[in-house]
DNA sequence: CCTCAGGGATCCG
DNA sequence: CGGATCCCTGAG
Protein backbone atom coordinates (compact mmCIF):
# COMPACT_ATOMS: atom_id res chain seq x y z
CA UNK A 1 0.00 0.00 0.00
CA UNK A 2 1.21 3.61 -0.62
CA UNK A 3 1.10 6.10 1.79
CA UNK A 4 1.20 9.83 1.21
CA UNK A 5 3.38 12.00 3.10
CA UNK A 6 6.63 13.64 2.62
CA UNK A 7 9.53 11.88 3.95
CA UNK A 8 13.40 11.10 2.37
CA UNK A 9 13.20 7.49 3.70
CA UNK A 10 16.89 7.16 2.96
CA UNK A 11 17.69 10.50 5.10
CA UNK A 12 15.43 9.24 7.78
CA UNK A 13 17.01 5.79 7.79
CA UNK A 14 20.59 6.57 7.90
CA UNK A 15 20.71 9.77 9.56
CA UNK A 16 21.82 7.47 13.16
CA UNK A 17 19.52 8.50 15.04
CA UNK A 18 19.72 6.46 18.11
CA UNK A 19 16.06 4.66 18.23
CA UNK A 20 17.80 1.72 16.43
CA UNK A 21 20.26 0.73 13.73
CA UNK A 22 18.73 1.41 9.92
CA UNK A 23 16.67 -1.60 8.86
CA UNK A 24 18.06 -4.16 6.72
CA UNK A 25 17.82 -3.13 3.08
CA UNK A 26 16.74 -5.68 0.69
CA UNK A 27 15.90 -4.60 -3.28
CA UNK A 28 15.39 -1.32 -2.07
CA UNK A 29 13.05 -1.51 0.84
CA UNK A 30 14.10 -1.08 4.30
CA UNK A 31 12.87 -4.06 6.76
CA UNK A 32 12.40 -5.55 10.18
CA UNK A 33 10.50 -7.07 12.15
CA UNK A 34 7.64 -5.33 14.49
CA UNK A 35 5.24 -6.93 16.91
CA UNK A 36 1.88 -5.64 15.55
CA UNK A 37 -0.86 -6.56 18.14
CA UNK A 38 1.33 -9.08 19.25
CA UNK A 39 2.08 -11.09 16.13
CA UNK A 40 5.44 -10.42 14.76
CA UNK A 41 5.46 -8.91 11.34
CA UNK A 42 8.40 -8.03 8.73
CA UNK A 43 7.30 -4.85 7.29
CA UNK A 44 8.67 -3.73 4.21
CA UNK A 45 9.34 -0.22 3.12
CA UNK A 46 10.48 1.47 0.31
CA UNK A 47 9.98 4.69 -2.06
CA UNK A 48 10.18 6.38 -5.14
CA UNK A 49 10.01 9.69 -4.65
CA UNK A 50 9.76 12.04 -1.75
CA UNK A 51 5.98 12.33 -1.63
CA UNK A 52 5.23 9.11 -0.56
CA UNK A 53 6.41 5.61 0.58
CA UNK A 54 5.35 2.12 -0.17
CA UNK A 55 4.64 -0.38 2.17
CA UNK A 56 4.47 -4.30 2.18
CA UNK A 57 4.33 -6.59 4.50
CA UNK A 58 4.21 -10.26 5.51
CA UNK A 59 2.97 -12.13 8.26
CA UNK A 60 3.24 -15.77 9.62
CA UNK A 61 0.51 -18.35 9.68
CA UNK A 62 -2.43 -17.45 8.67
CA UNK A 63 -3.34 -14.23 11.30
CA UNK A 64 -6.15 -11.84 9.61
CA UNK A 65 -4.01 -8.48 9.89
CA UNK A 66 -5.36 -5.01 9.61
CA UNK A 67 -3.76 -3.29 7.16
CA UNK A 68 -5.12 0.23 9.39
CA UNK A 69 -2.62 -0.96 12.20
CA UNK A 70 0.12 -1.79 9.95
CA UNK A 71 -0.37 2.17 8.66
CA UNK A 72 -0.40 3.32 11.98
CA UNK A 73 2.34 1.48 12.97
CA UNK A 74 4.59 2.52 9.90
CA UNK A 75 3.46 6.24 10.66
CA UNK A 76 4.35 6.09 14.23
CA UNK A 77 8.06 5.53 13.46
CA UNK A 78 8.29 7.61 10.69
CA UNK A 79 6.36 10.17 12.49
CA UNK A 80 4.31 10.67 9.30
CA UNK A 81 1.57 13.23 11.23
CA UNK A 82 4.06 15.09 12.06
CA UNK A 83 3.11 18.49 10.02
CA UNK A 84 6.69 19.18 8.15
CA UNK A 85 5.51 21.95 5.80
CA UNK A 86 4.80 23.97 9.35
CA UNK A 87 8.18 22.85 10.55
CA UNK A 88 9.88 24.15 7.34
CA UNK A 89 8.35 27.46 7.66
CA UNK A 90 9.82 27.51 11.44
CA UNK A 91 12.64 26.89 9.95
CA UNK A 92 13.05 29.64 7.41
CA UNK A 93 12.17 32.41 10.20
CA UNK A 94 15.19 31.15 11.74
CA UNK A 95 18.80 33.09 9.90
CA UNK A 96 20.38 30.48 11.03
CA UNK A 97 18.58 27.09 10.32
CA UNK A 98 17.25 28.16 7.21
CA UNK A 99 19.76 26.59 5.20
CA UNK A 100 19.50 23.48 6.96
CA UNK A 101 16.72 22.50 5.06
CA UNK A 102 18.49 22.50 1.67
CA UNK A 103 20.47 19.63 3.16
CA UNK A 104 17.97 17.52 5.23
CA UNK A 105 14.63 17.54 2.91
CA UNK A 106 12.29 15.23 4.36
CA UNK A 107 14.41 14.24 7.18
CA UNK A 108 12.09 12.75 9.89
CA UNK A 109 12.54 11.69 13.25
CA UNK A 110 12.97 7.61 13.06
CA UNK A 111 10.96 6.39 16.12
CA UNK A 112 12.14 2.68 18.31
CA UNK A 113 10.17 0.05 16.59
CA UNK A 114 11.42 -1.65 20.30
CA UNK A 115 11.40 0.95 23.11
CA UNK A 116 13.91 -1.13 25.12
CA UNK A 117 15.57 -1.73 21.94
CA UNK A 118 16.44 2.34 21.56
CA UNK A 119 17.42 2.37 25.43
CA UNK A 120 20.56 -0.21 24.61
CA UNK A 121 21.20 1.73 21.35
CA UNK A 122 20.99 5.15 23.07
CA UNK A 123 23.62 3.79 26.12
CA UNK A 124 25.58 1.90 23.09
CA UNK A 125 26.36 5.63 21.54
CA UNK A 126 27.94 7.16 23.83
CA UNK A 127 31.43 7.93 23.09
CA UNK A 128 30.98 5.24 20.01
CA UNK A 129 30.95 5.70 16.40
CA UNK A 130 27.91 5.07 14.53
CA UNK A 131 28.63 2.18 13.01
CA UNK A 132 30.57 0.27 15.77
CA UNK A 133 27.23 0.64 17.78
CA UNK A 134 24.83 -0.08 15.28
CA UNK A 135 26.53 -3.52 14.59
CA UNK A 136 27.08 -4.03 18.32
CA UNK A 137 22.82 -3.75 18.58
CA UNK A 138 21.86 -5.91 15.28
CA UNK A 139 24.71 -8.49 16.71
CA UNK A 140 22.25 -8.36 20.07
CA UNK A 141 19.24 -9.23 18.27
CA UNK A 142 20.96 -12.05 16.53
CA UNK A 143 21.91 -13.82 19.66
CA UNK A 144 19.06 -13.31 22.22
CA UNK A 145 16.24 -12.25 19.93
CA UNK A 146 13.29 -14.52 18.57
CA UNK A 147 14.39 -15.15 15.01
CA UNK A 148 11.17 -15.51 12.95
CA UNK A 149 11.71 -16.89 9.36
CA UNK A 150 9.47 -15.03 6.56
CA UNK A 151 9.57 -15.99 2.91
CA UNK A 152 12.15 -12.85 2.59
CA UNK A 153 14.40 -14.04 5.28
CA UNK A 154 15.10 -14.42 8.71
CA UNK A 155 14.75 -11.48 10.99
CA UNK A 156 15.41 -10.87 14.89
CA UNK A 157 13.41 -8.90 16.99
CA UNK A 158 14.85 -7.39 20.22
CA UNK A 159 15.51 -9.11 23.60
CA UNK A 160 13.53 -8.61 26.07
CA UNK A 161 15.02 -6.90 29.39
CA UNK A 162 14.37 -10.38 30.86
CA UNK A 163 15.88 -12.00 28.37
CA UNK A 164 18.98 -9.63 28.36
CA UNK A 165 19.65 -9.48 32.17
CA UNK A 166 20.95 -13.72 32.34
CA UNK A 167 23.73 -12.91 29.22
CA UNK A 168 26.75 -13.33 30.59
CA UNK A 169 28.90 -9.75 30.84
CA UNK A 170 32.14 -10.78 29.12
CA UNK A 171 34.59 -13.92 28.56
CA UNK A 172 34.69 -14.38 32.64
CA UNK A 173 31.69 -14.77 33.52
CA UNK A 174 30.93 -17.20 30.60
CA UNK A 175 33.61 -19.17 31.54
CA UNK A 176 33.01 -19.09 35.08
CA UNK A 177 29.36 -19.70 34.32
CA UNK A 178 30.10 -22.84 32.21
CA UNK A 179 32.96 -24.48 34.61
CA UNK A 180 29.61 -24.28 37.31
CA UNK A 181 27.08 -26.20 35.03
CA UNK A 182 29.22 -28.56 34.14
CA UNK A 183 33.10 -28.71 34.66
CA UNK A 184 33.86 -28.13 31.32
CA UNK A 185 37.67 -27.03 30.25
CA UNK A 186 38.27 -23.08 29.91
CA UNK A 187 36.55 -22.37 26.31
CA UNK A 188 39.01 -19.61 24.77
CA UNK A 189 36.47 -18.52 21.98
CA UNK A 190 33.64 -17.18 24.36
CA UNK A 191 30.80 -15.76 21.85
CA UNK A 192 27.64 -15.97 24.11
CA UNK A 193 28.53 -12.58 25.98
CA UNK A 194 27.65 -8.80 26.01
CA UNK A 195 31.26 -7.60 24.97
CA UNK A 196 31.47 -10.13 22.33
CA UNK A 197 28.93 -7.86 20.97
CA UNK A 198 31.56 -5.09 20.54
CA UNK A 199 29.81 -2.80 23.30
CA UNK A 200 32.79 -2.52 25.23
CA UNK A 201 32.68 -0.79 29.08
CA UNK A 202 29.21 -0.01 28.70
CA UNK A 203 28.14 -3.99 29.11
CA UNK A 204 27.67 -3.87 32.83
CA UNK A 205 25.73 -0.82 32.07
CA UNK A 206 23.43 -2.50 29.59
CA UNK A 207 22.87 -5.75 32.50
CA UNK A 208 22.53 -3.03 35.26
CA UNK A 209 19.82 -1.59 32.93
CA UNK A 210 18.09 -4.50 31.65
CA UNK A 211 17.66 -5.11 35.21
CA UNK A 212 16.21 -2.38 36.64
CA UNK A 213 13.41 -2.56 33.57
CA UNK A 214 13.07 -6.06 35.33
CA UNK A 215 11.98 -4.50 39.04
CA UNK A 216 12.21 -0.46 39.73
CA UNK A 217 11.22 1.10 36.35
CA UNK A 218 7.94 0.36 34.12
CA UNK A 219 9.16 1.02 30.52
CA UNK A 220 5.79 1.81 29.36
CA UNK A 221 4.77 4.41 32.47
CA UNK A 222 7.40 6.86 30.92
CA UNK A 223 5.19 7.56 27.43
CA UNK A 224 2.70 9.07 29.90
CA UNK A 225 5.08 11.23 32.22
CA UNK A 226 5.57 14.81 31.45
CA UNK A 227 8.72 15.77 29.81
CA UNK A 228 10.71 16.53 33.05
CA UNK A 229 9.50 13.59 35.17
CA UNK A 230 10.50 10.93 31.87
CA UNK A 231 13.99 12.70 31.95
CA UNK A 232 14.26 12.40 35.49
CA UNK A 233 12.96 8.81 35.35
CA UNK A 234 15.36 7.40 32.39
CA UNK A 235 18.60 9.37 33.62
CA UNK A 236 18.58 7.01 36.95
CA UNK A 237 19.40 4.81 34.55
CA UNK A 238 23.34 3.63 34.62
CA UNK A 239 25.23 4.42 31.42
CA UNK A 240 22.23 7.15 30.86
CA UNK A 241 23.23 10.83 31.30
CA UNK A 242 21.64 13.76 30.21
CA UNK A 243 22.16 13.41 26.37
CA UNK A 244 21.57 9.53 26.39
CA UNK A 245 18.35 10.87 28.21
CA UNK A 246 17.38 13.09 25.64
CA UNK A 247 18.19 10.66 22.84
CA UNK A 248 15.72 8.25 24.45
CA UNK A 249 13.20 10.62 25.32
CA UNK A 250 13.15 11.96 21.70
CA UNK A 251 13.95 8.87 19.42
CA UNK A 252 12.44 6.24 21.71
CA UNK A 253 9.61 7.87 23.36
CA UNK A 254 8.55 10.97 21.07
CA UNK A 255 9.44 13.73 23.05
CA UNK A 256 9.78 16.40 20.74
CA UNK A 257 11.11 19.25 23.43
CA UNK A 258 14.21 17.10 24.15
CA UNK A 259 17.15 18.86 22.74
CA UNK A 260 20.13 16.07 22.59
CA UNK A 261 23.24 18.11 23.50
CA UNK A 262 26.35 16.31 22.75
CA UNK A 263 30.06 18.30 21.80
CA UNK A 264 29.01 18.43 17.81
CA UNK A 265 25.96 20.09 19.02
CA UNK A 266 27.74 22.20 21.50
CA UNK A 267 29.85 23.37 18.61
CA UNK A 268 27.52 23.72 16.24
CA UNK A 269 25.11 25.93 18.01
CA UNK A 270 28.49 27.81 20.25
CA UNK A 271 29.39 29.38 16.42
CA UNK A 272 26.03 29.95 15.15
CA UNK A 273 24.44 31.69 18.05
CA UNK A 274 26.84 33.09 20.36
CA UNK A 275 29.37 33.93 17.80
CA UNK A 276 31.79 31.05 18.20
CA UNK A 277 32.18 31.78 22.05
CA UNK A 278 32.32 28.42 23.93
CA UNK A 279 29.36 27.28 25.38
CA UNK A 280 29.11 24.73 27.87
CA UNK A 281 27.07 21.37 27.23
CA UNK A 282 24.02 22.21 29.52
CA UNK A 283 23.73 25.84 28.68
CA UNK A 284 23.29 25.03 25.00
CA UNK A 285 20.59 22.11 25.93
CA UNK A 286 18.74 25.01 27.98
CA UNK A 287 19.19 27.12 25.11
CA UNK A 288 17.97 24.92 22.50
CA UNK A 289 14.94 24.24 24.59
CA UNK A 290 13.75 27.02 25.20
CA UNK A 291 14.75 28.28 21.40
CA UNK A 292 12.69 25.80 19.85
CA UNK A 293 10.77 24.98 22.24
CA UNK A 294 8.20 22.07 20.74
CA UNK A 295 10.66 22.06 18.06
CA UNK A 296 13.51 21.66 19.87
CA UNK A 297 14.17 17.70 19.08
CA UNK A 298 13.53 18.60 14.98
CA UNK A 299 16.16 21.46 15.22
CA UNK A 300 18.97 19.06 16.94
CA UNK A 301 18.12 16.71 14.21
CA UNK A 302 18.15 19.26 11.60
CA UNK A 303 21.34 21.19 12.95
CA UNK A 304 23.44 18.05 13.10
CA UNK A 305 22.92 16.97 9.47
CA UNK A 306 23.11 20.51 7.86
CA UNK A 307 26.67 20.22 10.10
CA UNK A 308 27.64 17.10 8.64
CA UNK A 309 26.57 17.54 5.37
CA UNK A 310 27.42 21.48 4.48
CA UNK A 311 30.87 20.93 5.85
CA UNK A 312 30.25 23.09 9.08
CA UNK A 313 31.51 20.03 11.08
CA UNK A 314 34.73 19.53 9.62
CA UNK A 315 35.40 23.33 9.80
CA UNK A 316 34.18 22.77 13.37
CA UNK A 317 36.60 20.17 13.95
CA UNK A 318 39.75 21.83 12.93
CA UNK A 319 39.72 24.13 15.53
C1' DC B 1 53.43 -0.34 12.63
C1' DC B 2 51.39 3.49 15.02
C1' DT B 3 47.81 7.18 16.93
C1' DC B 4 43.49 9.03 17.47
C1' DA B 5 38.74 10.13 17.72
C1' DG B 6 34.11 8.43 17.93
C1' DG B 7 26.62 12.46 18.40
C1' DG B 8 29.48 10.67 26.72
C1' DA B 9 29.15 8.81 31.39
C1' DT B 10 31.33 8.16 35.59
C1' DC B 11 34.30 8.80 39.20
C1' DC B 12 37.41 11.67 41.55
C1' DG B 13 39.30 15.61 43.43
C1' DC C 1 32.40 22.60 38.58
C1' DG C 2 37.13 20.46 35.44
C1' DG C 3 39.72 16.50 34.09
C1' DA C 4 41.14 11.75 33.42
C1' DT C 5 39.65 7.38 32.12
C1' DC C 6 36.76 3.90 30.18
C1' DC C 7 36.31 -0.55 25.44
C1' DC C 8 37.24 -1.20 20.85
C1' DT C 9 37.16 -0.39 15.92
C1' DG C 10 38.23 1.94 11.63
C1' DA C 11 40.48 5.72 9.43
C1' DG C 12 44.72 7.99 8.65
Amino acid sequence: MKIKSTISLQLTQKSGQTSQPPWKLLENSYCAVNLIDKNPILLKVSQNNIDSINVEYESLGCNIIDEKQINNKIAEIFDLNFNLKKFYKFLSNDEKLKPSVDFCNGLRLFLAKDIFECIVSSISSANNSIVRWTKSVDTIASKWGNGYNFDSGTFNSFPSPKILSTVYEDDIAENEGYSKKDNKKEILECKNNLKSCGVGYRAPYILKASEMFLSEINIYDIQDMNYEEAFDTIIKVPGVGPKVADCILLYGYGFKEAFPSDVWIKRIVSYLYFDGKDISVSKVREFGMEEFDKYAGYAQLYLFHFARKSGLMDKLSKK
